[in-house]
DNA sequence: CTGAAAGCGCTTACAG
DNA sequence: CTGAAAGCGCTTACAG
């Protein structure tokens, strides 16, 4: 019952197999695929060389004859560090899975240039479809540069609106968040966020506008803080921000790096006592938010469904299911408050 | 000066490339390798036919020669869900780009099935050498079933010792901590962790024992909460085990699941006031932990350090810098104590 | 410095 | 129900 190893040393193939059950190449290719007429017998023949010969199909060659899907998706995404992606590539590789694709996984650490490299990449392994956190660069997405197949971007979407995507209602989210805590008399609301460069960073500073817009007061200028920081940079802004003479009354961090960094930042200037400090609210969830000693308002949203439904989107695209223009879907948020 | 697609509409081929720069597909091929000697001009025609043609080399028919590498890296984690397997992974990625490789990512959610039809599917594609975390079944990686290439285990070792492996100091962190806990006079000290399956389970598990042993105390069984559960779970097992008559004076919960499910226990029955609840000791550092208003000690290290660490290791293999029996690196862990 | 031939391991027509 | 031939797109010898 012990498993004899190919006596060459290396990987046997079908031609091996073939020889060891007395049948031809072609035979074992049909019983491994499945599905194929093949007398029982010879089945059973073949299945027991393959055990023997501890056989393991070949995906690369598999891969390139024509014809044949490869089993793997790119998926690309801008910040691999943001626990935030991770949640979301996890929900892509359950589904993917799901579907018995593989996928192959990079960061372009915001970088364009990166990025332009690792679909070229991508693309050379003839992913049949990829799924992107784009860095906000709309040359890198043209569709000559994409060998035809499909791409669906998640969380970030491009301004030319190509590709499927699956965003979350930044929009709203930050406007709701921004008229309740305008609603509870706060007039002096700071904004931590991305740059306009990205959708995400474009589309919550909107709607922090837009409340004020709503309530008719204007955004000073000196309250608002953009890039896409690392947390101890993040901390530092907000450290800065919570110092000014004149400082905000409320804080609005709108991804969770911002968050992260300013309940650090709070944490270093108030201790465990709520104090004078100012109302929070964070554009994400995370875990201990319960930890929080102060009012605190998140915005919850899953992104794990995120990464499930872009996987979604794309897989239907590859079955051929989903045709015809780019589908844009948008993912609700909802309003979290607690108070200590 | 803009670029034209390939009439076929299809990705073109080195035929195709050599064919509009007028020489032969060899020509083309040594041109892309580089390093190859081409006549400058040659070189210069062949690479604006290149440019012309947008064409993108077809990595898989690339991989399929023998003798070429496939620059692909299985990675295999237990729990993908886990943040501190996220950043493993991304020390992974950092360093496979830096060496020109992509990663094929798939989790086993410790399943041993899983695991093995991912590693089978893995070698399928010819990845250079695999890294895991190991769910803990030996049979899966018997050096038959792994084609000859290298593995290293990251974070969780087989009993076997076989493979290259970086881990952390599980059995002398624990030690430590929980030396420290007797120290201060608790002498019932709950332990919540893996199970003995896996050998983070085991190490950090003969740490705690260790310790009380030395203190000439024995452990109360009814103290120790052991198993792999989500962080839901794992706030059940620490509100069932602070609600016991004769509660335990500290626990220690060593891993960031257990540290997260048992804080949010703390919260939900604490609030934010220290009141007299239990010292607490987590294995692992976790974002937002000077939120923390109990006295905590934190076990530190660097997952992502460790992920750079195990991909260093299999870079070395890959090139042969490092030959020879199994190698094995322990990082060290720094207790971090904190009052709020 | 450049090219024609062969083959990596599969699977798709095409025959029997 | 089974097989011989051809070819996917590259690159390694081997020749010039």
């Amino acid at each position: 019952m012990t498993s004899t190893t190919s006596s060459s040393g290396k990987n046997p193939t079908v031609f091996e197999v073939a020889q060891h059950a007395g049948v031809s190449a072609m035979t074992v290719s049909r019983v491994l695929s499945g599905g194929e007429q093949v007398a029982p017998a010879t089945r059973e023949r073949v299945l027991s060389s393959v055990r023997a010969l501890g056989y393991q199909r070949n995906n690369v060659a598999r891969a390139l004859r024509p014809g044949q899907r490869s089993c793997l998706i790119g998926v690309v995404v801008s910040n691999i560090d943001n626990p935030y992606y991770s949640q979301l590539v996890i929900g892509i590789e359950e589904r993917a899975n799901e579907s018995g694709r593989r996928i192959l996984l990079a960061g372009s650490s915001e970088d364009d240039a990166r990025e332009r490299e690792i679909i070229a990449d991508f693309l050379g392994w003839r992913v049949e479809g990829l799924i992107a956190v784009p860095t906000g660069s709309t040359a890198t997405w043209q569709p000559q540069h994409l060998g035809g197949i499909p791409v669906v971007f998640a969380s970030r979407t491009l301004p030319s609106g190509q590709g499927d995507s699956v965003v979350i209602d930044d929009t709203g989210g930050a406007r709701e968040v921004t008229a309740r805590l305008l609603a509870r008399g706060h007039t002096r609301i700071a904004f931590l966020g991305n740059s306009d460069r990205v959708s995400t960073g474009r589309r919550r500073y909107r709607g922090y506008r837009d409340a004020h817009e709503a309530a008719g007061l204007a955004v000073d200028p000196g309250l608002v803080v953009r890039g896409q920081p690392a947390v101890a940079n993040a901390r530092d802004s907000a450290m800065s921000l919570l110092a000014v003479p004149g400082p905000p009354t409320a804080v609005f961090a709108t991804n969770n790096r911002y968050g992260v960094g300013l309940l650090q930042a709070m944490a270093k200037l108030h201790g465990h006592h709520p104090a004078n400090g100012p109302a929070i609210a964070v554009f994400d969830p995370f875990e201990l938010s319960e930890l929080v000693p102060w009012p605190l308002m998140t915005l919850r949203h899953d992104p794990r469904e995120l990464g499930r439904q872009a996987a979604d989107l794309l897989l239907r695209r590859l079955d051929n299911e989903l045709t015809g223009p780019p589908q844009h879907t948008t993912l609700t948020t909802s309003v979290l408050e607690q108070s200590p």
